[in-house]
Order: C-alpha cells, then sequence, then structure tokens
DNA sequence: TAGGTTTGTTTCAAACTTGAACCAAGCCCG
DNA sequence: CGGGCTTGGTTCAAGTTTGAAACAAACCTA
C-alpha cells in the first residue's frame, strides 16, 4: 500500500504542533528549574501525589496518572526522596509495593512553587487562547491521549475487562 | 498580587494537553527508534536538511528551526555525522560557521523511514481528529508559538531590528 | 587598528531518559 | 504444596539533554 501523505494543512499543523509543544515545555521546564529547582514532571510528581488521598500513591499508579514508565519515575523518585520532598513507604498489602509519600517539606516547597508555574503556563498558554479554544485543546488533546491509551501494552482484546483494576493505594 | 488559579476548564485542559504530547512523542520516538534506529528530532534533523536548499543549513538556521539550543543540536549531529548521514562543512564567508549537509545515504535513511513515520502520525493524530479539529490544533498551536519566539532571548525592545537577520546560508 | 563586545559553535560535567535485564513477591493450577 | 507465569519495582549501561564556560572569528568604535 502507497504512503497517504500528509496534506499541506496536516503538515502545517504538525510542524506548529512540534514547535508549540517544544518551546512550551521548554519554558515551563525553565521556569520551574529556576524557581523550584526541579524539571516539570518533578513538580507533576508532587503536584499528583499531594492532590491524592493521604497525599500517597504507589509507584505504578503514580507512573499511570504521569504517563511514564516505572523506570523514569524511580529516578525520579530517587532524587525528590534525597531532597526530602518525598518518602518511599513499604506497602502493607502487597509485599512489592512501594509508596511514594509526600513529605511536609515536599508540599511546602509545591506550595511556594505554585503560583509562579501557574502565572506561566497561564502567560505561554492560557493568555493566548479564547475560552474556545481552550475547549478545543482539551478535546483534541483528549482525543489523542484515548488513541494512544488504549493501545499501549495492548490488553489483546480477550483481556478479561474487571481484571484490568490497578492495586489498592494501600491508605 | 494574589495568583489566578486556573479555572476547572484549565485545568482539564491543560492536563489532557500535557498526558497527550507526553503520550505523542513517546510514541512516535519509540516508533522511530525502532524503525529508523533515531529519536523523532534526529528524523526532523534529516527532514528539515532534505526540503532546505542544496539540502544543507548552518548549525544556528537549524537549531532555530527546530526551536532546540545549538548544544543540543551539536550533539545530535555529531551523533548523525558518526552515522555518516551527515557531513559538517565549513562556511566559506564565515569562519566561525559550521554547516551540516545531508549525505546521500542520509536521504536514503529518511526516504526509507518517512511512510512508517508518516502513518505513525496519522493514525495517532490526524485519524482521531475531524478537518475542523486540525484546524484549530494548527491555529492555537501557532498562537502558543508565537508567544514563547517573540520572547526568547528578549531583543531588548531597543534592538535595531534589521540587525536581527540570520546569517546566510552560504551556498 | 587595537581593544571590547557580540555572534557561532563546541565542550564539559551533571542531570535525566531509555530499554533491557533482573529480583522479588503474588498468583495459578495441577 | 511446587513449579511456572505475571506483576511491581529497581538497576544498569548507553544515550540524550542542559546550562554554563570556553573559544574563535567578526564587528564595532574610538
Amino acid at each position: 500500500m502507497t504512503t497517504r501523505w500528509l496534506t499541506p494543512e496536516e503538515q502545517r499543523a504538525w510542524r506548529a504542533y512540534v514547535a508549540a509543544s517544544l518551546l512550551l515545555e521548554d519554558a515551563i521546564d525553565r521556569q520551574l528549574q529556576q524557581d523550584a529547582g526541579m524539571p516539570h514532571l518533578y513538580y507533576s510528581i508532587l503536584s499528583v501525589l499531594s492532590e491524592s488521598p493521604e497525599r500517597r500513591l504507589r509507584m505504578t499508579d503514580l507512573a499511570e496518572r504521569l504517563k511514564i514508565t516505572r523506570s523514569r519515575l524511580t529516578y525520579a523518585v530517587t532524587r525528590l526522596e534525597k531532597d526530602g520532598l518525598l518518602r518511599r513507604e513499604a506497602c502493607r498489602y502487597d509485599k512489592r509495593g512501594s509508596i511514594a509519600a509526600l513529605t511536609d517539606e515536599g508540599f511546602a516547597v509545591l506550595e511556594r512553587a505554585a503560583p509562579g508555574h501557574v502565572d506561566t503556563v497561564r502567560s505561554f498558554l492560557f493568555d493566548r487562547l479564547s475560552e474556545e479554544q481552550v475547549g478545543q485543546l482539551e478535546e483534541i488533546s483528549a482525543a489523542i491521549a484515548q488513541g494512544l491509551q488504549e493501545d499501549g501494552t495492548r490488553p489483546a482484546a480477550d483481556d478479561v475487562p474487571w481484571r484490568r483494576r490497578s492495586s489498592p493505594t494501600c491508605s
């Protein structure tokens, strides 16, 4: 089968998208690195934890929410733990499990960094978009993400759906 | 001044966007790594070169088009040069300059990889979006990119505009 | 034209990411 | 029970990115 190349419109959209996402991620990383001494992903880890019940989450669940590999998460958590921003705890119900728990210091760091981060996201993203566009962005993003998730490590169609639950947060 | 937090709509859009861009970039990187043995950025370098006059471009111009730092480009170009996919040439008009020139092998690799890459972009992105959404994505991306560019290394307002030209491609 | 600044590029060390092992601990089924 | 398969996490080496520093050539400007 011969390739269906991108139409000019698609080309333009693709290039604009790639450029924008690079620039945006860069800007956000730089701001957070400056103001909080950590890249965006690390900030996100703290952020997700802060919103989780008891401010703790199992590694796998955390990786799942952040859409990153376990390996990447392990590295990041190790660093954050060294910095005292979170603690690893053992899981009582599943001895394989490891739980990342935000420390008070981690929470404090997050609180200090949040305003600057939000300002950045606002000024580089939302201040540039109309309300309508914000909605469009969400829909487009959701569509993309959906297509990429159901794929993942192919659940193989005949997989038993109710078995695909993530393990308990072990609270 | 007190922080203007994100509205729920903005929150949703932001999270969806972050997730989508992570997943998409991951998927594309993996596909290209598999099929062409290089990450997305490296493929883009070859691609940009292939469309440039004489398939060559100065480092700075290349970095500018790709929206990456010179340092990052240097590293990537060094690798690609080792692989024989491009060559560095001296610039005759500006002895500081360095030019990246696509080799025939580089072009061949690009040609082989292109169909798979396009398929991936198509199936993960454009197949999921309506025509309308493609247009929206372009506009949104352009708006974001614009805001982030004019910033860059602040041209300092009083800068002389006509001096800000990029150097000749030195063809 | 000498000295100071800017511009183009590379270099270097430290930080981060990747993917493929690896090691347990749970799970399953005979 | 006792293997074998799956799952949760980490480890390790190789590759990539970052940002600051180093250089060198080009460009002023007095």
